[in-house]
DNA sequence: TTGAGTGCAAAACATTTGCACTGAT
DNA sequence: ATCAGTGCAAATGTTTTGCACTCAA
C-alpha cells in the first residue's frame, strides 16, 4: 500500500476528530489540507483503511456510515435526542458465547453492539 | 389507521417469510397479489406498520434495511458467507447494565445486538 | 519506469416526496 | 362525502465506478 498524501490526510483528520465523521465531514475536513481531493477518494481510502484495520467503519441504520479512527474494539452510544455518536467505555467485555447456544449449528465469529440513549450532555439539559 | 388491501398484503408477506427482507423483495412477493402496488407505498407502509410496532425495521450496516415481521425482542446473526439475516435464540437476556457504567453521566435505554458469523447451511457446507 | 492511486463525472442504488387520484370509513 | 392512502414519476442523498492521468516506490 503506498502511502499518498490524501491517505495520511484522511487518516490524520479521523484520528483528530472527537466525533466520528461521515464521508462528507471527512471530504470537507481533508480539503483543507488537500484542496483538489475528490469524494471518491475519500470513500475509496475509508474502505481500504477499514478493511487493514487502521479505522472502523460504523453503520448505525440512522443517516450516513460513520468513521473511526480509533481501531480498538469499543462500543458506541448513540444519542436519541442530538444523534451524535460517542465512545461509550465498557465494564467487561462482551462474550457471544455466553448468550448464544453453539449446539444449533450456526458459528458465531462475532457481535456488533450500539447501545442507544441519552449522551452525557443531553441527560443533563433534559435533567434525566 | 386504515386497512388496506395494500397493507394487508405487506404485513402477511412479511408474516409468512422466513427470512428477514428487504423493501424491494417485499415489494416483488406483495406484487403477487396487489400487482399495481408501488415502491413507494411499500416503503411508506414499512416505515409506519414499524412505528406501530408490528414489524421491526433492521438495519445492518451490509446493504440495504431489512424488515421483520416478529415485532418481539430478538437477536439475528448476519451470515458472513451467504448473506442471510435469520434470528437467533438466545440462551439468556442481554442486560445493558452489566457492561456499561450508569456514573458517567449518559443514560442507556436500549442496545442493538447483531451477531455475524455462519448460518446452520453454511456451517454445514464449509465443513466447519 | 510503472502500476497503485487519483480526479472527475457519470452511474448505481436506496429511499423519500409532490401531486392528482382512489377507495376505506 | 371525506381524507388517509395510493400510484406514478421525479428528486434526494449516499456510495460506487470507468477512465485517463499522476506520482510514490
Amino acid at each position: 500500500m503506498r502511502v499518498t498524501r490524501q491517505r495520511k490526510a484522511i487518516l490524520q483528520v479521523l484520528r483528530r476528530a472527537h466525533a466520528h465523521l461521515t464521508a462528507d465531514e471527512v471530504y470537507a475536513a481533508v480539503r483543507a489540507e488537500v484542496p483538489r481531493i475528490s469524494l471518491g477518494t475519500v470513500y475509496r481510502n475509508l474502505e481500504i483503511l477499514a478493511t487493514m484495520g487502521l479505522i472502523q467503519k460504523i453503520t448505525t441504520g440512522l443517516g450516513p456510515m460513520r468513521f473511526d479512527g480509533n481501531p480498538e474494539r469499543h462500543v458506541h452510544l448513540r444519542c436519541e435526542r442530538c444523534g451524535t455518536l460517542e465512545d461509550l467505555p465498557m465494564k467487561k467485555p462482551f462474550n457471544p458465547q455466553e448468550y448464544v447456544d453453539p449446539s444449533l449449528g450456526h458459528v458465531v465469529r462475532g457481535v456488533v453492539v450500539e447501545f442507544h440513549g441519552l449522551c452525557r450532555r443531553c441527560a443533563a439539559e433534559s435533567g434525566v
